[in-house]
DNA sequence: CGGCATCCCCAACGATACTG
DNA sequence: CAGTATCGTTGGGGATGCCG
């Protein structure tokens, strides 16, 4: 239960699940959708969501190499939820990062 | 947005979101109820909470002390988002859970 | 192109002890 | 009761370089 909620919790799970919401991408597309990800970081949590089943890794024996990430159906359940976080954490960002400043004027750092 | 998916993700903050689901609660009853978490993080997750104004803390000078926790506005349209993350993980633990043993039986690891 | 391997650092976290 | 302080550990995560 703490480990599901640790992965899914995990902010890069809840970007990658919400670019994958309406179709599959490949590495490359991730890489630059999600802003801010290293390949280190974009690779691993590829690995846990795909060792959960939450999504599937498909290699296209080409050349150049194709892999295409695509949510599986226990992957969608878990869209509505990723898709509501995240836009909550958009919608109130200004309000909260207001929030912040507030508290940390108020409350002066120990010296 | 990346700070605020890493905090709101953590599954503290969930699991502590999701206490305050309808009433007001102690420290004590917290530290109690959100299993495995130690006192330390429940009250460096608090402040986070409390900074971002999701959460209020109110102190009652009695003996003994006793501090109050309980949602703010914000912290209440954080709920529904929390609470369905929670559900999804409760009600998928136990699929999740095999599909990683299923993962790791089929990817052995490289010694 | 899509990784994996390695090195390395620092923030997160637990455990324990002390306090208003 | 509800913290704070300190120490020690771990593992998350960046940077870089090599490979099929």
């Amino acid at each position: 239960m703490l480990q599901i909620l640790g992965l899914v919790g995990s902010k890069w799970s809840i970007l990658i699940v919400g670019q994958l919401r309406d179709r599959t991408m490949r590495f490359g597309e991730l890489h630059r959708a999600v802003k801010g990800i290293s390949q280190r970081m974009l690779t691993l949590t590829l690995r846990q969501l795909e060792r959960d089943g939450l999504l599937t890794r498909t290699v296209h024996p080409s050349v150049p190499p194709r892999v295409d990430y695509a949510l599986t159906a226990l992957g969608a359940t878990l869209l509505d939820s990723v898709v509501a976080l995240g836009e909550w954490a958009s919608a109130h960002r200004h309000e909260i990062s207001n929030n912040r400043h507030r508290y940390d004027a108020t409350h002066p750092t120990r010296t």
